[in-house]
DNA sequence: TGTACATCAGTGAACGCGCGTTCACTGATGTAC
DNA sequence: TGTACATCAGTGAACGCGCGTTCACTGATGTAC
């Protein structure tokens, strides 16, 4: 049984970390203050070094929290969609994830934009930032599960990407050929790619209907794989 | 004829152009300081709003300066590739693309990244922002010029993009089906979108041989355009 | 159950830093007559 | 060609700001006997 202290700790944690995304989604990382945080809860600044031993720190959690908070909502979408058409899923968990980016502008650069310089993401990260990727790839899974994915289009791995592929396919429990792997491998970045462009404001003037183009990208993608 | 003035004017410009770029390719973006930069060359840090009205316009050359770079590179690419088959020009124009980032890492970062919190890029940035792109593009539509492309998947544009693809074909001049221009549009953003993932470490244990990724997306793709 | 001690959260002051920007100024360069 | 004035680059001091982090401290909570 936690005792009063122990509560109040992690109560006061919880509040400053959320404090702190909150001034994340305004300022952005590089805005992101300490003392502010602080300030903010109505604490000295001093104070916020019982809970965390440096500003880095914080900042890992809200990368910690950002990848969590996304990889459930994927793998949310991938849950909910079992049983429909594996082109159906793709596309759901892939809206998903669009979703949550464009909720969460600033817990997305975070995450998937310039890394902060001079902020080394420890490997705590890891396990939560590969969330997301499994629940898409969970998708292809079970798809390939139901009978070999045939990709719709002409790849040729070179030989030098063996050693990459088998590595992955063993991580990710991903019984298919290499050219899926890596059709998957390409939709994923094509899926981030795409929408790093739309926040970032990189297709401004070029793209309005930015929905339509998503979801004709990742559908594109999804039946490339052999969805 | 320019005064000594005009001349010494100019140089001086370029100087602190100069030393805020090397200065970026350090500290990247959110470490620039006007401050830094009129120290390393000599100057007090006054001095330099005698040449930019402030640290964003300082920041706005910096931009338009790597949009510049970069689209130079890769209109030498695709114009010393000229009469070759389309395929090798485009792979040649997305590996000049992706030398230059690798070779400007922050530079990319600052056009490419997360954008600077508070900072809105001017339209002046805008010509040269679309250099690179115009010069993948042109390779589609020499490419095109020698008979119609056929795209390799199967691409269903929903109606609401029709408006986007009817302005975008204008704009950029090319006289092809809506599958192409979307398959263009996806394959742009899939190199970018990789490009990111590797720079920005998102790849980190998912793959080392980012050279031959990268071929073999930017392979694929172009052949799926029909190249 | 009560007491003595250890642990821990929070305080407030301070250190040392760097930043963007303004302003009144000096002195050199350019221009009009 | 020389002089008087205007333009402009660069100086140095200052303003006002916020930051991360450290440290000696007080007082409350927890623990061992």
């Amino acid at each position: 049984m936690p005792t009063a202290r122990e509560r109040a700790r992690d109560q006061i944690t919880a509040e400053i970390v959320a404090e702190a995304r909150k001034q994340l989604a305004v300022h952005g990382a590089a805005g992101l203050s300490l003392r502010a945080v602080a300030r903010e809860i109505g604490m000295v600044s001093s104070a916020v070094y019982r809970y965390f031993a440096s500003r880095d720190e914080l900042l890992t959690a809200l990368i910690i929290d950002a990848y969590d908070s996304l990889g459930a909502v994927a793998e949310e979408a991938a849950g909910g969609s079992e049983g429909q058409p594996p082109l159906d899923r793709w596309v759901a968990v892939a809206t998903a994830i669009r979703s949550w980016a464009l909720q969460h502008r600033n817990e997305y650069a975070l995450v998937y934009g310039t890394p902060v310089p001079g902020y080394e993401a420890p490997s705590d990260t890891t396990p939560s930032g590969t969330r997301v990727s499994f629940a898409l790839i969970g998708v292809v899974r079970d798809a390939a599960g139901a009978g070999p994915l045939t990709p719709r289009i002409d790849v040729r791995p070179p030989a030098s990407l063996e050693a990459d592929l088998a590595v992955l396919r063993e991580r990710v429990d991903l019984d298919v050929a290499d050219e899926v792997v890596i059709l998957t491998l390409l939709a994923w970045t094509q899926l981030f790619g795409l929408l790093s462009f739309e926040l970032f404001s990189q297709t401004r003037g070029v793209v309005t209907d930015h929905e339509a183009l998503y979801r004709t990208a990742v559908t594109t993608m999804g039946r490339t794989i052999g969805l």
